[in-house]
DNA sequence: GCCTACACGTGAATC
DNA sequence: TGATTCACGTGTAGG
């Protein structure tokens, strides 16, 4: 493949001094081209045979495997995408809906504990209607290792209001204070993240 | 390109005839390698020359940016893909916990409706305890015409207990049968899907 | 021996 | 005109 004749000159070299020129050029030339197959070779894969032909050939079909291929992957990424959006939206859109409406009603989050008789509790809570609040806070309710009664709910201008009477489990007598603290703390975290409040309710 | 010039027979052809063979299979394998690289310069979209060194050289630089575009792509489609389940799979794995604690617990999901006087209903129902299941039964009453009274929820074992003292905001007179089977079809739809019940309960 | 594939030198064409 | 590119025919090495 790379083998290069030196040109003889034991002829008579006057007629081949024009010439030369072209011819150096021409191997120049051809060099180059053998030196692009070469790379445009090493960067194909699969390997049928050395030839001249086949490496193009290779190449060609190396290239249409590589077309389609980004195709499919780019309309897969498109797809999971545009579903990944479907899912994702509506949570966050719903979210700001409830905002907005609360605000135009002129509603604000509101957290208020009253001590009924020693450990009952009347909990009054105003928040942001969301999926999987109630649910979570029912959760922390138990964690917190309160027992609800009398509980009602209600939802209304994208904002939740819980009203319960609950009663300490465990006998220990809690602030009023505390347990506001407590759960206005939860709400917040509930705001951020859509963890379940499980683990701040544990740490009590 | 295509220029092709035909042999000179008016030269002595005897010496000839035994190189022709030779001859047209080389001028085969010209024409052959040139259809190739014809073809390769066709499938490159960016076009520098038309020459034979730069078609490959163009062909190699395609190549280049068409293999770090599908490694890019297939990089962020996996990413998208761990993405996509570690938020998909733990609603499932929530669900599928619900249900087991459920069954071991041997509690039935259950929607109970008695008539108490006139259009006002106690309402009663066990459903697994899932993330927005209680918003959007609350969201369904609404839109259902009921308002909601004595309401008390409690979770456990992996299932949700509602039951609350409605009745209908409209004055029409419902059957028993009727809002079970309304409430009934919506738990299901709840738990083939996570859709609001909204639009079931505004059929009515 | 044939056949395939290649490199070579060269004349011509195009810029 | 000089530089560059091309197609051509040929000699030849390896299967």
């Amino acid at each position: 493949m790379g083998r290069r004749k030196l040109e003889d000159d034991d002829d008579n070299n006057n007629s081949k001094e024009f010439k030369s020129k072209n011819l150096q050029a021409e191997r120049r030339r051809r060099q180059k081209l053998s030196d692009r197959l070469l790379t445009l070779r090493s960067l194909v894969p699969i390997i049928t045979n050395m030839n001249k032909a086949t490496i193009i050939d290779d190449a060609i079909t190396y290239i249409q495997e590589l077309q389609k291929t980004s195709q499919v992957l780019s309309e897969q990424l498109l797809e999971m995408e545009g579903s990944s959006e479907e899912s994702v939206m509506p949570m966050k859109l719903e979210i700001a809906v409830a905002q907005h409406d609360m605000k135009k009603c002129g509603i604000k989050e509101e957290v208020k504990v009253s001590n009924i008789d020693g450990n009952k509790f009347l909990i009054k809570i105003i928040v942001e209607k969301k999926r999987g609040c109630f649910t979570q806070l029912i959760e922390a309710m138990n964690y917190l290792g309160f027992e609800l009664s009398e509980t009602n709910v209600t939802t209304f201008s994208g904002a939740m209001l819980f009203s319960s009477c609950v009663h300490g489990k465990y006998g220990d007598t809690l602030m009023v204070e505390h347990i506001e603290e407590l759960l206005s703390e939860m709400m917040r975290s509930m705001k951020t993240s859509s963890q379940s409040a499980i683990e701040l309710g544990n740490t009590n």
